[in-house]
RNA sequence: GCCCGCGUAGCUCAGGGGACAGAGCAUCCGCCUUCUAAGCGGACGGUCGCAGGUUCGAAUCCUGCCGCGGGUACCA
């Protein structure tokens, strides 16, 4: 906290309450809280008190009731505490330790001399420059991998906060001394791919748009799935509905005995749907069914009971609750929609599954039909990429690793770590272990038929980490709903013996929901990053044309685009990351109060004073007489390099986020106060070296986040 | 069932043993002849989910309970 000099105070307080007699005990320090005081506070002898009043206390309390006991302790107590601390203080004062120690409210504070500290401190950031609260380096590789996208697949704001945490952390890490490697890992391949090729060849041949394909690309994926989930969607429905509407279930007689003069039905059929339909347990299954197809002409029959419901034209029907028929009848005409795929959709799952075959055998046609619509996913997400400012070292695909993942399950096999149980290979972690209790369970390596799942692949991805990088940890950013699976990697890798594996992190997220709901590709219910990026610059182009409508034309769109993504970005940041964050589409792309842009706006007018004075003052300045507000920033300021480590350590992004904040919150209160540029010599020298160094913090600590600094908005 | 996370101002969230619990948004009032007002000042607003415990000291640590979310062998 306090550099060089904190565990050297520490000593010589230590060292004098073994003077005064005191046993010895921990000493702590921390930071006196309070604005304008600058220095280092203990409450050793809060701490002392206690054992040294504890017979006083006996005796005035005995007797005494426990409410009435307890304020008379306290007050012994805390008189006895400021008794400990002020002979300290005055002990410490003499000893010259500090030119002011004072004891208040039992702690014991050690103010620093402005003067000589503010020069320290200044002297250092302009010595270190851009470099600075770069810790030594620690001679460990990490590498970060993060983002993961999967090809044919939409990138919408959730998959943002993975790229912003990944991001800011791989540059933490990198800031705090250690060899950072990031890494990306592109699900190319997978039945999300197979089910959008198999979707795209059989109902959208050859109709691309001329760009922005990969968008495109994840539209068929959203409608693979509802096909593929069409007759589930039906029957859930169907259920839902007999359980919940009586009018409905009432009228099964009469809508099936129209389904029986359709004569499509068996006898059977209309029997086992008779039951269904009228018993509200809601247990209707397909598979039950001598013909699926039977259900495609009871359909209409049902849509046409619901509007019975809901606008009755026989008045001898059962009286229906028309609330809950028109919310089904809704549902009811949004299925209807595609009524056709009914039929077919029996087929499809099949097509899928051969689709998967062509994979597995490598078929020529349909690699080349991957690669190309692959290639137009991962143009898109260079191009968010490249917007995000985002860069990766390593570029990992599921493709490439599949192979390597199938000889690998052997080898796990072969040396017993992995078993066959169930019929598929499996690693038993808690009794390979020994853990009487279930913790880490198992996990499954290989599909029965012997396609690969993401564990089979992240295996053997993680040994290449290991034993081709080098790397001596690794951390994974991901979902915390990853979370177990994490740990059982983590246990497998270490039964399989590798050292590393004790040292890796997942850095796990809670989900981003949209007002409750969760985002899914599948679904489609996402908030597609390319929309919100789009508007979130638009607003920032809004403003600057407000604000700065002077700026050259080119540098607004520049800046636009730093202060429009910059607020996206922070807007993922400055939340803890195991908390669910309910994407506000205003709040994330306000450009006011706790946000990207208010940083940024004190770096830009910081840079505005430096470049109206020209060159920086050479040589020692003056910083007698600071004011608060000058002190307060430069203990700000000194506060980073010690900050960069405490995010490293708890991998934690957030504690940048709120430090670049409380930053220009100190910069803009300084600004407000303290004029600069008319200031009378030395008092401007000395403030243009402390807003010169504000401006590095500043950048220093965007950069962090991965956020741009631009000096004029 | 078991495991993990969350519960702090009207809303969204910081703070995770210490000195009066802090921001932003929202509402209201004030500040641009002075280095960019994307700013600043002020007002309003809190039994820190509940109950015990540990401690000189608990929003913070421990236990139990309540509420919400997630995970729990062939999804990723």
């Amino acid at each position: 906290m306090f550099g060089d000099t904190e565990e050297g105070l520490k000593e010589r307080i230590a060292a004098t309450l073994a003077d005064l007699g005191h046993a010895p005990r921990a000493v702590d320090l921390r930071r006196i809280p309070f604005s304008g005081a600058w220095g280092a506070a203990t409450s050793v002898a809060k701490a002392l008190a206690g054992q040294a009043a504890a017979a006083e206390v006996a005796a005035a309390t005995a007797g005494l009731a426990k409410k009435e006991a307890k304020e008379r302790a306290a007050a012994i107590l805390s008189a006895k505490a400021q008794e400990i601390a002020a002979t300290l203080a005055a002990r410490l004062l003499a000893a010259g330790v500090a030119d002011r120690v004072e004891a208040v409210n039992g702690y014991v504070n050690i103010y620093f001399d402005h003067t000589s500290v503010a020069a320290r401190v200044l002297a250092r950031v302009r010595a270190e420059g851009d470099d600075y609260g770069r810790g030594a380096p620690k001679g460990e590789r990490v590498m970060v991998e993060f983002s993961q996208p999967n090809t044919h697949k939409a990138m919408h704001v959730g998959h943002l906060r993975n790229i912003a945490l990944g991001n800011a952390m791989s540059a933490i890490l990198a800031r705090a001394g250690y060899e950072v490697l990031r890494a990306n890992y592109l699900g190319d391949i997978g039945r999300h791919v197979i089910q959008c090729l198999w979707c795209y060849r059989a109902f959208h041949q050859g109709e691309e748009p001329p760009e922005r394909k990969g968008r495109w690309l994840g539209e068929i994926y959203t409608e693979s799935y509802a096909r593929l989930h069409y007759r589930e969607d039906v029957i859930g429905f169907i259920n839902r509905l007999t359980s919940e509407d009586e009018a409905f279930r009432l009228a099964a007689d009469r809508m099936l005995k129209e389904l029986w003069r359709k004569k499509t039905a068996s006898g059977e059929d209309i029997a086992y749907l008779l039951g269904q339909l009228s018993n509200g347990k809601g247990e209707f299954d397909l598979n039950k069914l001598h013909d699926p197809g039977c259900v495609a002409d009871l359909w209409p029959i049902i849509g046409a009971q619901l509007r019975e419901e809901v606008q009755p034209t026989r008045a001898q029907g059962p009286l229906a609750d028309k609330e809950v028929a028109q919310r089904y009848l809704d549902e009811w005409a949004d299925l209807d929609r595609h009524a056709d795929w009914w039929v077919p959709a029996g087929r499809w799952e099949e097509e899928v599954r051969a689709t998967f075959q062509e994979w597995e055998r490598k078929d020529p046609e349909f690699m080349a039909l991957w690669e190309r619509t692959r290639a137009w996913s991962l143009d898109e997400f260079h191009r968010i990429y490249d917007q995000l400012g985002v860069g990766f070292d390593v570029w990992f695909y599921e493709s490439a690793v599949e192979e390597e993942g199938r000889r690998m399950v052997g080898e796990l096999l072969e040396r017993g770590i992995a078993e066959v149980s169930e019929g598929l290979p499996v690693v038993k972690i808690d009794e390979k272990l020994g853990l009487e209790q279930e913790r880490y369970r198992v996990l499954p390596i290989l599909r029965s038929d012997g396609t690969t799942l993401y564990a089979t692949k992240d295996l053997a991805l993680t040994r290449e980490k290991f034993e081709r990088y080098h790397v001596d940890r690794a951390v994974w950013v991901i979902d915390v709903r990853q979370s177990l699976y994490m740990q059982q990697i983590f246990k497998i890798l270490e039964l399989w013996g590798f050292e590393q594996a004790r040292h890796c992190h997942h850095l796990g997220y809670e989900m981003v929901t949209l007002q409750g709901a969760a985002i899914s590709s599948r679904k489609g219910t996402g908030v597609l990053y390319e929309d919100v990026a789009a508007e979130a610059l638009r607003r920032a182009r809004g403003v600057i044309e407000e604000k700065n409508p002077e700026m050259p034309p080119e540098q607004k769109g520049r800046v636009a685009a730093q202060v429009g993504v910059g607020a996206l970005l922070y807007g993922m940041l400055d939340r803890d990351n195991n908390k669910v964050l309910v994407f506000d589409f205003d709040e994330a792309l306000s450009l006011q109060g706790q946000s990207a842009p208010y940083i940024q706006y004190a770096h830009a007018r910081a840079c505005r004073i430096l470049e109206r004075a020209g060159a920086l003052p050479e040589g020692e300045q003056d910083f007698s007489d600071l004011t608060d507000h000058e002190v307060n920033l430069i203990e700000q300021i000194a506060l980073l390099p010690e900050e960069v480590q405490r995010a490293a350590r708890e991998y934690k992004p957030l504690l940048i986020a709120t430090y670049a904040y409380s930053l220009a919150v100190r910069v803009n209160d300084f600004y407000e106060n303290c004029r600069v540029l008319d200031a009378p010599e030395p008092r401007r020298g000395a403030r243009l070296v402390l807003v010169d160094a504000a401006r590095r913090a500043l950048a220093a600590s965007l950069g962090l986040l991965g956020i741009a600094a631009p000096e004029a908005m």
